[in-house]
DNA sequence: AGCACA
């Protein structure tokens, strides 16, 4: 198993990643990719010698870190298979947001021992102002969050509870503007559905994620899911 | 292969 004997983190560890993929654009698919998962705090890249070609995103649930570990395993993703693990410790995002943080500053030598300091520290005076910051990365967005069904990904999407009165055309405008879109197929004997061809999984789950829950009139969500195959 | 917080 992959995973190994590291226990479950809300964050997840990716490697095998494309390191030609320039970093804010990595940090942003990866963003919209995972997001389906749940609610996104933050994620990690670097293109240091050390660090290239991995990744560390910060789910706000443990369980949605869980689902992403087992249903995007080996996902394609710029031509590699992500290798996903649970991050070996806890991410700085996560303890500033709980007063846990304590800035590192030598190596990772005895941080117990920078702890116990610490708590004395606070004891003495306890003015200690934890900032929750979030980082920047595209609106957030949680669905599915919990969901236990296996999600396989496909390049074609199957829309459904559109407006009766929607057409073809008004699904191109609105999906044509993501890379990698193909066509839209309508069926006339059955309203309220379509399905959205992309020329592979990675660019359908942008779309999707970019246009879940997309209200043509007020009371239709668009609920994207990916076709069977 | 590589577990950080530019």
């Amino acid at each position: 198993m992959i995973t190994g004997d590291i226990p479950p983190n809300q964050t997840i560890y990716i490697k095998n990643l494309n390191e030609k993929v320039k970093k804010e654009e990595l940090k942003r698919s990866l963003y919209c990719l995972f997001s389906q998962y749940g609610r996104i705090l933050d994620v990690v890249n670097l293109k240091t010698a050390k660090l290239r070609g991995q990744a560390w995103v910060v789910f706000s649930e443990v369980t949605a870190a869980s689902n992403a570990v087992r249903q995007m395993q080996n996902f394609p993703f710029y031509e590699k298979p992500m290798r996903i693990q649970y991050a070996k410790t806890k991410s700085d995002c996560v303890a500033k947001a709980e007063g846990s943080f304590v800035p590192r500053e030598k190596k990772k030598k005895q941080e117990d021992k920078a702890e116990r300091k610490r708590r004395a520290d606070e004891a003495h005076q306890s003015a200690n102002g934890a900032s929750t910051e979030s980082n920047g990365g595209p609106a957030a967005s949680f669905r599915n969050a919990g969901s236990q069904e296996t999600v396989v990904p496909n390049n074609i999407l199957f829309i459904q509870n559109l407006p009766h009165e929607t057409t073809g055309s008004m699904l191109e405008i609105l999906f044509q503007q993501y890379p990698g879109f193909r066509e839209v197929r309508m069926i006339e004997a059955k309203p309220g559905i379509a399905f959205v061809e992309f020329e592979d999984d990675v660019q359908s789950s942008m779309a999707m994620q970019a246009l879940q829950g997309f209200k043509i009139t007020p009371q239709n969500p668009m609920a994207i899911t990916f076709a069977k195959k």
